[in-house]
DNA sequence: CGCATTCTGTTGCGATCGCAACATTTGTGT
DNA sequence: ACACAAATGTTGCGATCGCAACAGAATGCG
């Protein structure tokens, strides 16, 4: 029960710290993690509902997240050519320069925040730790 | 950075889990949290800013959690009689019901969702990890 | 082919929350 | 005692997000 509690209080307060860290290059972690996923996809484009899936968010929640990354000119919508349904989202070379300027301070926010206060086996620890308790949320009545 | 990315991942997948099995009982965590809190206070009472201190909430977030708990039934608002600025929350004997009739089946998801996937050792390593994270957030610069 | 079903993205609405500004009250320094 | 600073809670405003409803497009099936 305490450990409960300790991960209920930690996680609050590491995400804040983060997403304080990040803000001075005016992202937050959402905006962050869709630049991020769109830099790894082929040819720097993917539909809105994949996107929306990867990044756990509901249709009209990356609607709007996007609406945001447009107005900014980080990322571009583009229809597709095979199913006139879908909407692309395309990175930009702004938002890819932008991705490209944020991402080591991220990385390094992350690191001091969290890896540099565990030890190696603790960073193993954690990633199974993790791992088995996505397994058993896949796995029960939802 | 496997750790990292599935820590992510599973943080917001859990917390999304253990909303929806809160949910039935028309609480949400953070109204959960607040009777919680208040059940083990002296008297079931707090002031406000202590009570946003404890849950990490803005002001003006625990003003409006307040504002729903109160029209709910479950938390009243009383006037200090030391401090003319403070307004203390009360846990209503409503509350204090609703806490007793939720709280099983609250303790019972996290079990399931977390405790379940995890061996003894893991849940004393999940509470070492979170508590070194913990630590390093209190003295990095702020 | 024709029609129902499914998929995809957007919009209206409401809920939640933080920041800045504010009013009130308390504490402090001289 | 008086003025200034700090503490406390509330409100206006904007940002974020999910659900329900919707419209357009693709797919399956008789």
């Amino acid at each position: 029960m305490l450990a409960w509690r300790t991960y209920i209080e930690v996680t609050a307060r590491l995400n804040l710290a983060l997403e304080q860290d990040l803000a001075p290059t005016g992202l937050t972690q959402g905006d962050y993690q869709v630049l991020v996923v769109l830099s790894e996809a082929p040819e720097h484009r993917m539909r809105m509902c994949d996107l929306a899936n990867l990044l756990q968010l509901s249709p009209s929640g990356l609607t709007r997240r996007l609406d945001g990354l447009v107005r900014d000119g980080l990322v571009g919508r583009a229809a597709s050519e095979t199913d006139r349904r879908v909407m692309l989202a395309v990175l930009t070379p702004a938002g890819h320069e932008t991705l490209a300027t944020a991402a080591p301070d991220h990385v390094e926010s992350v690191r001091s925040r969290l890896f540099d206060q565990l030890s190696d086996t603790q960073v193993d620890q954690l990633a199974a730790i993790f791992t088995a308790i996505g397994l058993g949320l896949d796995s029960e009545q939802p």
